[in-house]
DNA sequence: TTTATTCATTGCAATATTACGATAAATAAA
DNA sequence: TTTATTTATCGTAATATTGCAATGAATAAA
């Protein structure tokens, strides 16, 4: 075993699982938040800003590439990456769907058939 | 190796890593799903839902319970679970700032600097 | 051409995740 | 009390992730 059964699931939900995996590592997050924060998306400048070294941060880079939150272009000798817009928004409206179409309800649940205990 | 360095992130890149993370397997994404659109949140049900083995749906409940996603309640010999609407409306907090405090400059990142190859 | 720069890949060790059978713990039902 | 139901935990196997030194590949600079 370890391997998930991703065919057990919906598109839907593998796709979000994979997104939020993909952002599920403090490294990551700081990646996507400097890449929408800055113009100046060269490699090393990524590198730089992290407390990792540099080919963990490539891996690390590499998973956000197969994930498809992000892009890479080659420029001299030098890789440029960027956020994907096209997944990015596709992320977020896999989260709206998970937001808007459900109606949290707090006081509802877990403790309409609660019997007191020691009663 | 093999350990995240948390201790060389900020709190808030570390707490939503840790909601993604929580969120990145499809069958935490169905629980959740089948949280927020029912008010029976007993864990028979979820297992019921998933076609995942006891121990492992129970595993999964355990580990979005960690990260704080959702709570389990006694009710008799069962468990009711439902979300944590507390984490759950900070995980939409988190994610907003990511959304909402960068824009994305598509046309401006990746290409400026292109020199075209074969010239 | 030679050297430097930039980034990816390889190889490895440590750790974490995924999955499930077997079993334990706790309450409910008979 | 005995048995059934419900859920958690243990143990184990397979696989994935995290991290980095060493090295490779490719372009840039000298």
């Amino acid at each position: 075993m370890g391997a998930t059964k991703t065919d057990q699931f919906t598109n839907r939900q593998n796709e979000l699982a994979t997104l939020s995996k993909a952002l599920g590592h403090p490294a990551r997050i700081a990646i996507i938040e400097f890449l929408l924060k800055t113009d100046a998306c060269i490699c090393g400048d990524i590198v730089n800003q992290l407390p990792l070294a540099q080919p963990t941060v490539s891996q690390h880079l590499k998973e956000l590439k197969t994930a498809g939150l992000i892009k890479g272009t080659i420029e001299g000798n030098a890789i440029c990456y960027c956020i994907n817009d096209t997944i990015w928004y596709k992320y977020r409206g896999l989260l709206n769907f998970l937001f808007e179409n459900y109606e949290l309800k707090n006081n509802k649940c877990c403790y309409k058939n609660i019997k007191p205990k020691g009663l």
